[in-house]
DNA sequence: TTGTAGGCGTTATCAA
DNA sequence: TTGATAACGCCTACAA
C-alpha cells in the first residue's frame, strides 16, 4: 500500500498541493469554504496521514523531545529500575503526548555527547536527568534548543531547571526527627561531593542540628552510592558501631529501605529501637513498608518539566523563571517513633 | 550557528555534494583515496552532523523504533510504576542504542490507533506490550513494518512474538508447592478472561493439580487486577475464609507482595503458616522480601525483543521463527516451606 | 573518479 | 482564491 501524500489528495479533487497544505495548516481563510470541505473529505476518504519527517525538514521543528536518564556504568542499561526515574518519565510522557509531542528516550554513554542525537533528530527540546561532566553541558548548549534540567545544580544560565529545595528537604527531615526527641541522628546519603543534590540535603541536615544546638558528628555520616545495597551496609554499620544513634535520615527512599534491612537483620526493631526517615516517597513504598519520608511529588515534577519545556519551545516561556521549585512535605507513616526527650 | 550541511563541506573542499555523500555512506570505492581523506578531514573540521530527518525522507528508513507500554485508564500515565515494564524498557533501549536505533516511547490512549504515529514518524518497527482490542492490531498491520509483541497470545501470523511459556510457568510454580507437600493451593491472578497470559498460567496451575491427583477447587481462585492492592485483598480473603489453604501461587510478584501483606496483617506468618510463590522475579524484590518466585529474565526479554526486531528490519530475519520463547526457572528464596505430606 | 539533477513529502513565496 | 515553484538536507542514478 503506497503512502498517500498531499499530492495524491490534491490530484484526487483537482486542486494544487498548496491548497491542501493550507487547510492542513489551519490557514483556511485562504481557501474557499467549498474547497475546504472537499479537501477535508478527501483527507478522510484517502486516509491521509501527514509525514512529520518531511514537515520537520521544512519547518525545522520536529515535535520531538529528547529525554535522558542516567544508566549503569557497567551494562549501559537505563536506571529505570530506580523507581524514581520510571515514575518521572510517566509524568513527562503523559504531558508531552497530550501536547502533541513525542518522546525520544535514551541514556548517554559515558564521555559521549548528546549533541549528535539532538542535531540528527532535530529535537525541539530536551529534558535531562542525572549528573554529567561539565563538557557534556557545554556541548549541549550548541544544540541551541531549550533544555530543562531536573534536579541539577548546574549554575549555567543557559539551562532551565526543575527541582526541589534539597537543602530545605534535608532540614525538614532532620528537624522532624529532632522534634520527635532524637538527638543522635545518622545521615545516610549519596556521595556528597559528586552530586549537588546530596550536598544540599547534607547542609540541611547540619542546619537542623545546629539550630537545635546538637553537635555535628562526622562519624554519623555515611555517604556512598544511592542504592539499596549501600543503605544496607550503612544500616549494619550503624547497628554495630553507633549504638547511641536513635534516628536515621536516609536521603533516598531506596537507601532507607536498605538501612532498615541492615538494622532489622542486626536485631533492631523499627521504630521501637531506632527510627528511620527517607526522602522521595517513591511509589513502590506501597509495596514495601510504611516508611515515613519527605514527599516530593515525582509525577508532578515530570509534568512540570514537560510543561516548562513546551512553553519554551512554543515561545510562551519568556516570562518563565529559569527555575521551578516544587514543594515538599513530610509523609508521616510508621518508621519514626517519638522518644522521651531525656 | 547555522547548520553544517553536505553542501557546506563539499564547498569547503571544492568537490560536489555527491562525493561527500559517497564517503558518508561507505561507498569510498567510488572516490579516490585522496579525496576521501580530504572529505573526512572537512567533516571533522566543520563538525558535520548528518540530518537523519532528511536521510529518513529519501531512504525511507528512520532508524526509529516505537515502543508501547500500557497505561492507566484514568490518568493516561504509563504503567512504568509497574517494575516489570521499566525493567524491560531498559533492556530494549540498551540494545537499540547499541545498534544505532532510537527509541520512541509512548502509551496509546484507549480506542486510539498507533498507525498514525507509526506512519507520521516513518517508524522502522515497533515493540508492543499490553493487550489491546482486536481492531488495534488490525490497523497496525497497515503500517507494513515489522512488529514484535511481548507476552501476547495474538495468533495473527503477521506479528512476531517474544514471550515465555506461561502455561508451563504456572505448572512449574504449582508443582513446586505440591512437591513441598502442599495440597490446598490458592491461585491469585490477573483477570483470566481478558488476558491470554493469565489464562495460560491458570491452565498450568490446573494441570499441576490434576497431575498430582488434587481436586481443582474454583473457590481457591482469585482473579482481578494485576496489582498490589488486589493481591492484598485476596490475601485477607484467604486468611479469613480459606483456613485450609497452605500455599498460594500469585501469578505476578506485585500481587504476591500484596498477598503477603494481607496474610501478614491477618496474623499469618510466611512461610511458617502459609507459603507463597510469585511470578516474574522483578528487580525490586531485592528491596522487599525474599520471595520465592518463577524467574523470567525480564531484561533479557527486552534485549531479545529488540534483537529480533532489528534482524527483521535489516532483513536478516528470514529464518527467524515467528515466536521466541524464553526459559523459566524457579528461584528458591524464603517464602515457601516444606510441610509434612499429611 | 567526479558532477549534475531529480526526488523524498512538505511548506512557503510569489504570481496569477 | 488558487497554482507553480523553490526550498529543507540528503541520496542516487546517470552522465561526464
Amino acid at each position: 500500500m503506497k503512502r498517500v501524500t498531499v499530492k495524491d489528495i490534491a490530484k484526487a479533487i483537482g486542486v494544487s498541493p498548496a491548497v491542501v497544505s493550507y487547510v492542513l495548516n489551519g490557514k483556511e481563510y485562504k481557501v474557499s469554504q467549498e474547497t475546504v470541505l472537499k479537501v477535508k473529505a478527501a483527507i478522510k476518504e484517502l486516509n491521509y496521514i501527514p509525514n512529520l519527517t518531511a514537515r520537520s525538514l521544512v519547518k525545522n521543528k520536529s515535535q520531538l523531545v529528547g529525554v535522558i536518564i542516567p544508566q549503569t556504568e557497567e551494562t549501559s542499561q537505563l536506571l529505570l529500575t530506580n523507581p524514581f526515574y520510571s515514575e518521572i518519565i510517566g509524568g513527562i510522557e503523559s504531558k508531552l503526548r497530550q501536547c502533541g509531542y513525542h518522546l525520544l528516550l535514551s541514556g548517554v554513554d559515558k564521555g559521549k555527547s548528546y549533541l549528535d542525537t539532538s542535531v540528527q533528530r532535530n529535537l525541539d527540546g530536551a529534558i535531562i536527568m542525572g549528573i554529567y561532566q561539565e563538557q557534556f553541558y557545554e556541548e549541549l548548549k550548541q544544540a541551541q534548543i531549550p533544555i530543562v534540567l531536573i534536579d541539577s545544580y548546574i549554575s549555567d544560565n543557559y539551562f532551565y531547571r526543575v527541582g526541589i529545595d534539597d537543602e530545605y528537604g534535608g532540614y525538614l527531615a532532620t528537624k522532624y526527627l529532632i522534634e520527635h526527641g532524637h538527638r543522635d541522628i545518622a545521615l545516610v546519603t549519596g556521595s556528597i561531593k559528586r552530586d549537588g543534590v546530596n550536598e544540599k540535603r547534607f547542609l540541611g541536615y547540619k542546619r537542623a542540628l545546629s539550630e537545635a544546638g546538637i553537635f555535628y558528628n562526622p562519624d554519623y555520616v555515611f555517604d556512598g552510592l544511592v542504592s539499596f545495597e549501600y543503605g544496607y551496609k550503612a544500616g549494619i554499620a550503624i547497628a554495630q558501631n553507633h549504638k547511641k544513634v536513635t534516628g536515621v535520615f536516609a536521603s533516598a527512599d531506596l537507601m532507607a529501605l536498605g538501612v532498615i534491612k541492615g538494622l532489622t537483620e542486626s536485631r533492631l526493631k523499627i521504630p521501637e529501637d531506632i527510627s528511620v526517615i527517607g526522602f522521595d516517597n517513591i511509589s513502590i513504598l506501597q509495596f514495601t513498608l510504611p516508611l515515613t519520608t519527605v514527599d516530593q511529588n515525582i509525577t508532578a515534577k515530570g509534568i512540570k518539566a514537560a510543561e516548562l519545556l513546551i512553553d519554551l519551545i512554543e515561545g510562551k516561556g519568556d516570562n518563565e523563571s529559569k527555575e521551578k521549585i516544587l514543594p515538599l512535605r513530610i509523609i508521616e507513616r510508621e518508621t519514626v517513633k517519638r522518644i522521651k526527650d531525656k
